[in-house]
DNA sequence: AGTGGAATAGTTCACACCGAATATTTCGCT
DNA sequence: AGCGAAATATTCGGTGTGAACTATTCCACT
């Protein structure tokens, strides 16, 4: 077994599936769309199978047969390991504590706004203002929902998690576009701009 | 010229810089880490070398020459097209408006947190909560003493986003880990839980 | 003056991962 | 009978990464 690369997203989430018990991918597949799961994890089929295969071939998961349901493709069935279990805690904890930093692209654009013209910036970031709160609307709506359900805190972490970063950005992202259209910050195309 | 996929991050910081000049990619590579746009994409030079024979092929950029210095490897130098300076601008306009959702890791580990015991999971906030703290403070640092030096807030803009969700982040962490730590939020061990 | 190790200059390559597209079979409907 | 959707899986090209490789310059120490 060749040094056993960190495990990535998909590859957790699958893990973290077989430790309810032994599944087959498509069924992975399923249970993750299911339980929209694919807005924390890109989910993606191929994605999947291969990183299955990793779990496999790193020890984290094992074969435990194949069956077929009338003439349907064969599956193989999964189960996790010892190894495994343990793989997915110590990545969990890891992540907890210290998830490295992932270059939001959002940050690149600012940083390379000023190949644009003031107006265009702020028309656009209009545009992203609009977008971003009709996204808070909602995971906010999706909150209250859920509560009102009686679900459970434990469950809904992540949706505060992303209302709270949401509310932050709308905030700054408003406090900025005025600041541009009201020139308060020197752009490029201003005629007295120098560097 | 067949379809030409969308400008990846490293791709735009590199098209970006041919908009100063003309250079050869390790100058690009100097010049990218020297202006610490390492903070905002990921920059290796392997990458790097991909990313401009994309754009050549892509028709964004063309060779001018290829010169040598002594007995040093051979360079070749890029110039942008005019084709290039569009797409350029297409693209930032682009991820202004709406840069897609990227799925933070973070939100995956919270959202698997339940597969440790609540004391372990407070003890690796509590870690992550300092990090950031540090971090948030690292920024902030670095804008009043950029501001102080003169910069052009046109140029601090990403800073400033970064310290606005820095911000965001550590208050929500700072009151979860209040909640779970003073049991205001029920975990799997918890001796009533159930669903 | 000579030697050897770090740092700089510049690039290439093999491999791993992701994700879109694409099979292939079977079921449920009309 | 026919046809679209579901079930299940694989293939394949594009991208990124880290190591390796070649060649020079700088500098400390003998």
């Amino acid at each position: 077994m060749p040094a056993a690369a960190a495990l990535t997203p998909l590859g957790l989430s699958a893990l973290a599936l077989l430790t309810e018990g032994p599944m087959h991918p498509y069924e992975m597949y399923q249970l993750l769309i299911r339980r929209l799961k694919n807005e924390i994890v890109k989910v993606r089929p191929g994605s999947l199978y291969h990183a299955i295969d990793r779990l496999e071939r790193d020890g984290y998961a094992r074969v435990v047969g194949t069956d077929r349901d009338g003439q349907r493709p064969e599956r193989t069935t999964y189960e996790i390991t010892e190894t495994g279990r343990l793989a997915l805690q110590t990545r969990v904890s890891q992540l907890l504590a210290d998830s490295p930093y992932e270059y939001p692209e959002f940050a690149l654009a600012i940083s390379e706004a000023h190949n644009l013209p003031r107006q265009a910036v702020v028309q656009l970031l209009r545009v992203r203002l609009a977008d971003l709160r009709r996204q808070a609307e909602e995971v906010g709506d999706m909150i209250t929902q859920k509560q009102s359900d009686g679900a459970q805190r434990l469950f809904m972490l992540h949706a505060e998690h992303r209302a709270a970063l949401l509310t932050a950005e709308t905030g700054w992202l408003a406090a900025l576009i005025d600041d541009l259209a009201e020139h308060r910050i020197a752009w490029i195309d201003d005629p007295d701009f120098m560097h």
